[in-house]
DNA sequence: TTGTAAGCGTTATCAG
DNA sequence: CTGATAACGCTTACAA
């Protein structure tokens, strides 16, 4: 490994020089700034992060902590977040959690907060005050945080609005029975497990687009389910068995993989998307495009959600909560963890063309 | 951030004890190290990693690097790869870059290879000797590396033997005009740009089956395309505009993602799968099972492939190679890199159910 | 059995 | 303008 002080005795200078040099401190000669450049180009030196955090505190990386990670959603913004981060000149590090809530907590405790400037975490199981405790003071972004009074700065996607979009354009392409699947029972006396508050919202967006339409939304039609493939799919061939298709036209699924296996489960039994049943997803993942038939979807633009996590973030790094009573007077409303709101775009495709 | 030092002080001890002590050295009394455990357990301590590994060298964290993330699969090896690491009390940190060669380069160079002990990586355009000069000698596993003289341990997908199955799986249905989606014109000159490895080695396997049964494969049944949907969407229309479809009865797909284009193209065209043309892809990502039909495939087993990945890193983090003139005698064979393969199952499913 | 002290590679302070 | 020097939090001889 080549250290600052391998460049400086090649440049013929002290470590610190070279150290600020490389930094762009403008005050040196331009000879000597030369002399160090050249040098570390030829030695091929690159800054040991790890060393530069221990001692000032940043390092320009940035930690994206992603939960649960055998869906691609969170990896798509993961991807965007990298390339986001960039352009900026960040570099991110991504950590996956598949273990227990303790392991989520101490890996994210013990590993991504510590090489990192900030970080932005979407969350599985774990509360946002739980996180609090263990990572202290780290700059953080939360990702679908919905919580009433939350505790830091958040990125949500637009499911009130999305759920609205969808619901509407099933209306429009002349459903009149419309249900939902995939809503979870709410877990009473346990921690929202990620999901609830995802359901709460959109089912508010479906409920709000029938009741423009003069329509409500009985709790027999909302449909719970697992958010995973094969779960939609039984869940679709038992509302066949049940003849419950034939009392639905149009069906709101709450993310994509349920859409694509509902689709999948009532072709199991015969029955035609969109001729029998409009089928509407959530979320925008690319294999929507390519099933047969293709599903509409609310597609969520990850590139927006990245850009605003990453305002987000980097304004608290380059301005620290101001902890305590230093600048007590606006810090109060600065400290207001903000909520923003991620674009969205519908798709229309061939699994609600009815019209 | 609470430290050795707090540790310390709290529970009466020097610091240099309380680190022995939380890293299990045995020579302390049992008064001692319940004093220390019971203080780290009280102030929340986790050992800072940067610092460990500043000193140290080490600190239990491996790094997974994967490259060309807009695809699921390297996601799935990276949560595999977490996993199984951390049921050996390692932790892994995943870098993604979807930037140019450059880079992906200094990313590496700068990033992942700073925060850990070793590293796993999916490489894309970057070749070996390239990374090798980079990362220098941190101990790394390269997945697909099909050099002929390897730098690195590898793991590789069994891309020659998966596509033999595959394709006598094609024969077995009754398919005797066989045609292979995805393959790319080696690029003459430049750096092996990822997947023409892959298509080399798949190429031969299905040139394998194909002979062992009699037939051969003309290189107007070798099919360029590109690996997304989209390209082998079109592809598939492709040939069905120029009344290819009629000449074949079975397609194999480089991948998965080829394969769900293909069906959807024909889709497109009216032609039907699997009584028209049978179609197999590989890989086996999930949503192969939930299309219409779904899609029969090679399987690659993810929990296998990390688990040899990690067996091949945890070995060279543990014995460095003897480099240079030491322990001369038989470094040279240990030396050698190894290669593994991993497991994989054919999943037979609608796509070729044609008897 | 425990503590002291010297770094790991970097940055920040302060002289020169 | 440039260079010592002292940390950052940890590990590890070595001394006590």
């Amino acid at each position: 490994m080549v250290t600052l002080r391998d460049v400086a005795t090649r440049a013929g200078v002290s470590a610190s020089t070279v150290s600020y040099v490389l930094r762009g401190d403008a005050r040196f000669q331009p000879d000597t700034v030369a002399r160090v450049r050249r040098a570390a180009e030829e030695l091929g030196y690159a800054a040991n992060l790890s060393a530069r955090i221990l001692k000032a505190g940043r390092n320009g990386v940035i930690g994206v902590a992603v939960y649960g990670l055998s869906i691609c959603q969170p990896m798509r913004l993961a991807a965007a977040l990298t390339r986001e981060a960039g352009e900026r000149g960040l570099n991110t590090i991504v950590q996956q959690t598949v273990n227990s809530r303790e392991g989520e907590l101490r890996s994210l405790e013990q590993v991504t907060s510590q090489f990192c400037d900030g970080l932005i975490f979407s969350p599985s199981s774990v509360s946002p005050a739980e996180i609090k405790a263990h990572v202290g003071t780290k700059p953080m972004v939360w990702c679908e945080d919905f919580a009433a009074e939350p505790l830091f700065d958040a990125v949500v996607t637009p499911s009130f609005e999305g759920a609205q979009v969808a619901v509407r354009h099933l209306l429009d392409v002349g459903c009149r029975r419309i249900a939902v699947l995939g809503a979870n029972p709410p877990k009473s006396g346990l921690a929202d497990s990620g999901n609830t508050a995802f359901c709460d919202r959109r089912l508010a967006g479906c409920g709000s687009a029938l009741a423009e339409a003069g329509f409500s939304l009985p709790s027999t039609s909302i449909i719970p389910c697992p958010w995973d493939y094969e779960a939609a799919r039984l869940a679709a061939r038992r509302l066949a068995d049940a003849r419950l298709d034939t009392a639905i036209d149009g069906l709101f699924c709450m993310n994509d993989a349920v859409a694509m296996g509902a689709v999948r489960g009532f072709a199991d039994r015969g029955i035609r998307v969109p001729e029998d049943v409009a089928i509407i997803g959530f979320d925008g993942i690319a294999e929507t495009a390519y099933t047969v038939p293709s599903i509409s979807t609310i597609a969520i633009d990850y590139d927006d959600y990245a850009r605003k996590a990453l305002d987000l973030l980097v304004e608290r790094i380059d301005h620290p909560a101001a902890a305590g009573a230093v600048g007590a007077t606006d810090s109060a409303e600065r400290d207001a963890p903000r909520r923003l709101v991620a674009d969205f775009t519908l798709m229309r495709r061939e699994s609600t063309a009815r019209r």
